[in-house]
Order: structure tokens, then C-alpha cells, then sequence
DNA sequence: ACTGCTACATTCAACGTTGAATTAAGCCGA
DNA sequence: TCGGCTTAATTCAACGTTGAATGTAGCAGT
């Protein structure tokens, strides 16, 4: 299987020519005679060579290599974004490995020292577990963007951070319930530990759509959980049930909460969206086939990773901090 | 952003110490005084000294990461397969990168020439263009893991693969549904172009097990698919309904394709599992909270991820060829 | 014949790291 | 006192590639 590699100067070698010739054809660099150039390829085809990435980017100083650090590829909507950032990356001629931090704090630094990573250009990271101070006190010599709401306070005003307006985001997906009837709206989704920022920013969203429509707010109706999955949206919604609450719309934080939901739901007997309507988050593909069907907010997936690549690209031709990109709302 | 990096060197001036010895510290190896140790630690922590990783590597050869390349992280399956083999990699004090070829040709031969991957020392690939032909041809020096159905072809006798016995799979998965009562059990998933193996070995499975039960194989009771994703699940019971076909047990040769079937059966008004039992392929996460819950084959994740990379780290002391892994099937 | 130019190709050194070989110093026992 | 052993640190070269500098023709122009 590992056979010994065939490098630059064992083409020069067969050819007869110096190794920097070589080099100069694999890179249409400098000047080579079209018949030495074709001697050369031939060569290379016949030996099967293969530049040395180590070596060429010991020697470059880059390899045009970025990686994309999540929490996890276990959850549709980490996997679906990893996968449009790829193909993204890949239009633009890039490359973009994934990596998975399990959330963790010492993980998530790891990946910001790029221990155990091949070297890169540039890293993208949604992190869960890691603080400010983390990001601060390392000198690093890549650049980095954040993404994701606890990636936003991460950031700060001193690195890169994309993503969309949570609150106005989870403010529109409530006033399109309220628009559509709904005067009791439960909530699923508040977290009451850990990286709490995408919760809060929702339910702050929520909170103010409900005043706008001079709705009250009922605690009664809010479903807390510790994870954004199914099992907790089901779990959350048995328990809202059972504790006696009445409400004709849902909104859950994410859409794996809403497809949980839409399960207890279905076992409790509700119908949907005839007794209850319920709305999600994020345009998971699980989603869209979903029955019954629900609505949700669907970030700019696209518009996301093209917006995190023209800052790697060009890391200080912006300015750090925080950078907008636009949602919708998905009605089904 | 991109501050001068900090090297070796630069430690060994500031302590006074040559560079080996700063590299004997970070690598635990040859001989170090307590106090040289102690002097060298406090230098790298107050210079925020990083290893380059491409001069690692382009010294010792081998750098400890892997990479998984799969055909598209969008769908569950394969997701869910990427984290798995990046926490069991991890267990193991190994790195898995995961890269998306989509499923392409053309990609998936860049990969195995490890075109714009940084120097990996191994590739783990679920190919679906590949050809035998592709792999043959091309000397590496890093060892190669084939998976899934398509991979398996590819593999041949000369290169390694890991899988499930699918025709084994599919036959128990369908002697369930007989066991439960089903009869008339139709099937969804038979494909009619492009890399088919899967799509061919469940359908002998299934076959075999009607055989054995002496139930007769009703070509009505075929669903045809381009692809296994929840719209063709949805499309293909959709068509079978239309067609007149009449069915008490339904065989999808994945999950994603019985979510898909789920919710035509639901907006047909037939109802799971009392008018038809569901079984599907994978055992991905969202169908743990379907409602209507399915049964389904679960193959051995961590099994496979571990026997996978006992093959790269020793990929000289197994034969190359196929090597399975249990499945089991999951009851809901 | 001399200079200057163009088209090709080469040499050299360096990117940062680490195996292999070497040196140096301290200590022990004969 | 000497050789031999242990511990500690060093020097050297090489991994494969490529910028920068340099060399060498051949040819045109004066």
C-alpha cells in the first residue's frame, strides 16, 4: 500500500532537468520550453507524482485549506450547514474540512490552537463551550470567524462573527402566528444553563411580538430544556400538557425541538395545525417532509458561508465584530 | 490577525538552549534536565509557541489525521456516520477530517490524490462515482478504507472495505415483518441507474426472505427511486398507492426514504403500523422520534468506525478485501 | 566587437522540525 | 588513574518544495 513517494527530484532525475524546472511546470511558474514542459508532464504522468502538501506549504506559508469546527454533525442543522459551506467553499475553489468539538471548552481551544489539525489557512467555528478570554489570549496566526449566537458574544468586538438577528428573526416567526390566529403561543426552548444566547435571543424575540400585539406573556406557557434535539421537545411538550396549559401556537427554538414536539403532540391526541400551530427554526430538511408539516425560519445558509468566506478571504478588509445576513420565514 | 509565528528556534534563543532540546521537551523525547524542562515549558507558555504542523509532518512522515470523505453531509446517514467516526478517532487520539464529494467522480478521485486535502495519513471514503479502474491505477503512500455497498465493488479483492452483510440485513429485517403478521409486504428503494449495489443487495435480501416464507415476490409491490431521500420515499408510496397496490408490510431500503413514506401513507389517510407495519435502514436519529414510529436495521456504527481504523493503523497486518460488521435490528 | 535584451534553466537557501550521531560532563568501581 | 557507564545537551542533515538570485545561451542593434 505505501509505496515510497515520488517527489519533484525523481522527475528532474528522469527528465534530466533540475528539480526547480519541474516545480516551475507543476506551477506554470517562471519559464519553461514547451518541449521541456511536455517531457516534464509526461514524466510526471508515468511516475504518478504528487506534490508533497507538507512541504509545499512549509515552504508557501498557506495551503488554501480552511476547517469548520462544530459541535456536532449528529444534529441536522450543524451537518446541513457544514455541507453548504463545503460546496460554497468548493465554487470558490477552497477547501473545507470538518471537524467535530462535541462543544467542549478544552476542544474548542484545541481547534483555536490548531492541535491535532493539519495546518491551516483559516478556521470557522461555532462554538459552545468556549469564553472570550480563550480567544484573546492566544496570539494565533490564522484567521478566524465565528459563527452562532454564543459565538457572537465570543467575539465580541475584537474577531469576526456572522450570523443573523435571532431576535428579529423569532419576533417575525411569532407575529406570523399571532397573523395567523394564534392569541395563546407556547414557547419551547428556554434554557436556564449553559450557552444560553441563542435561547435568550429567541425568547427575547418572542416576548417582544407578543407585546407588539399587546398579547401577555404567561410563563405558564414556557417549555424549558437543557438540549436543542427531539427528545427534549417532545419531553418539553408532555410536560406542558400535562401541567394543564392551553395554547393554539408553538414556537420551538429550533426544528429539532418542533419535530419532538410534533411526536408528544401526535400522542397527546392534538392535532395539528387544526388545534395547535407550530413553528421552528433553522429549515431543517427533516422539516420539510415532516407530518404534519410545520413553518420555520430559515437562515441564509448560503448567504452565511459566502459572507464567512469573503472575511477569510480578506480578513482585514473588514472590520471585526458582528456581521449580519438575512432570514425568511418558511410557510407550510 | 496573522502575527509572526513562533518557532523553535525562537524558544531555544530566549532559554538559551539549542532547538533539539526545545524539541526534545514538546515531544517528551531524549534527555532533559528538570530545570532546563521547567525554563523551556515557561518560555513556550509566554510566547504562545504553537508546533507547524507541516514541518512535523514533513519530517516524520505521518501527521495523525485522517480524513472521511462521504458523498454529501445533508443527509442523516452519512452525519451521522462523520460524528461517530470522529469521536471514536478522537477516543483514540486520532484526527478525522470530514470532506463532502457529492457523490462525484471526478471529486472522489481528487480525494484519493489527495488534491487540495492537506497531508493526511490515511483516507476513509464512502464513494459513489469511484471506479475500480480510479483506484488500481493510482499509487498512494497513504492507506486507504473503502465503505458502503459502491465501495465495497471498488474494493475488489485488492483494497480494504468494511460493511454489513446487506443482503443479511434486509432478509432479517424482512422475516420481521412476516413474523408480525405482514403478508403482502411491498418494498421501496429498487434503483435502475447509477451506483445501485445497495439498492440491489437489500432487494435480494427481501426476495430471499419471501422466498424462505414461502411468499410470493409481486412486482406490483416494487417502488422504484433515483435517489433515497424523504421526497422519493414520499413520491414512491405515492405511486404505489395510485397504482392499486394493496400492502400490509412496507420494506425501505433507508430511513430517510421511510420518513418520506410515513408521510404519504399519513396524507393517504393509512395508518402505521395497524393498516401497514414500516420498517426502514440506518437507524438515523430522526427516526427515533417519528411519529408514527418505524422499526429499523441498525448497522453497527461504532463497530464499523473501530474496525475501520484498526485497518488504518495497521493496515499491512489485515488482508485487504471486504470485513464485516454486525447489524441489529430496531424495534419500534 | 560590444552592449543589451530575451528566453530558458539552474543554483542556493530557507520554510520548521526531528532522527541519528556526537560531544561533554559527572560518577563509579577496579 | 583509567575505562566504562549514565545523563544531558548539541550538531548535522534531511524531509520536499519554491522564491530570489544568478547563469547561459542566442540574437538584434549600434
Amino acid at each position: 500500500m505505501a509505496r515510497a513517494r515520488v517527489t519533484l527530484a525523481d522527475i528532474a532525475a528522469r527528465v534530466g532537468v533540475s528539480p526547480k524546472t519541474v516545480s516551475n511546470v507543476v506551477n506554470d511558474s517562471g519559464w519553461v520550453g514547451a518541449e521541456v514542459r511536455e517531457k516534464v508532464l509526461v514524466a510526471i504522468e508515468e511516475l504518478g507524482y504528487r506534490p508533497n502538501l507538507a512541504a509545499r506549504q512549509l515552504r508557501r506559508g498557506s495551503s488554501g485549506v480552511l476547517a469548520l469546527a462544530l459541535p456536532t454533525l449528529a444534529e441536522p442543522y450543524f451537518a446541513e450547514l457544514a455541507s453548504v459551506f463545503v460546496d460554497v467553499a468548493h465554487d470558490r475553489n477552497l477547501t473545507v474540512l470538518v471537524s467535530q468539538t462535541g462543544g467542549d471548552r478544552a476542544r474548542e481551544v484545541e481547534a483555536l490552537d490548531g492541535v491535532r489539525l493539519p495546518a491551516i489557512d483559516g478556521l470557522i467555528m461555532s462554538p459552545l463551550g468556549l469564553e472570550a478570554v480563550d480567544v484573546q489570549e492566544r496570539r494565533r496566526d490564522i484567521s478566524l470567524v465565528l459563527v452562532g449566537e454564543h459565538g457572537e458574544r465570543v467575539a465580541g468586538d475584537g474577531e469576526h462573527h456572522v450570523g443573523i438577528d435571532n431576535v428579529a428573526a423569532a419576533a417575525a416567526a411569532t407575529a406570523e402566528l399571532i397573523a395567523q390566529g394564534c392569541r395563546r403561543i407556547a414557547t419551547i426552548g428556554v434554557q436556564d444553563e449553559g450557552p444560553t444566547e441563542t435561547s435568550r435571543d429567541r425568547f427575547d424575540g418572542y416576548a417582544l411580538a407578543l407585546r407588539q400585539a399587546g398579547l401577555p406573556l404567561d410563563e405558564a406557557l414556557t417549555g424549558h430544556v437543557h438540549e436543542f434535539n427531539r427528545a427534549e421537545g417532545a419531553v418539553a411538550v408532555q410536560r406542558l400538557v400535562e401541567s394543564g396549559a392551553e395554547f393554539d401556537g408553538l414556537l420551538c427554538f429550533n426544528d429539532s425541538l418542533a419535530l419532538g414536539a410534533l411526536y408528544a403532540l401526535g400522542v397527546r391526541g392534538l392535532s395539528v395545525p387544526e388545534q395547535v400551530r407550530v413553528m421552528g427554526f433553522d429549515d431543517i430538511a427533516d422539516g420539510r417532509y415532516s407530518m404534519p408539516p410545520f413553518s420555520t425560519v430559515a437562515p441564509g445558509r448560503e448567504a452565511l458561508a459566502n459572507r464567512v468566506l469573503d472575511i477569510i478571504a480578506a480578513p482585514d478588509a473588514t472590520a471585526p465584530g458582528h456581521h449580519e445576513v438575512p432570514f425568511s420565514l418558511v410557510l407550510r
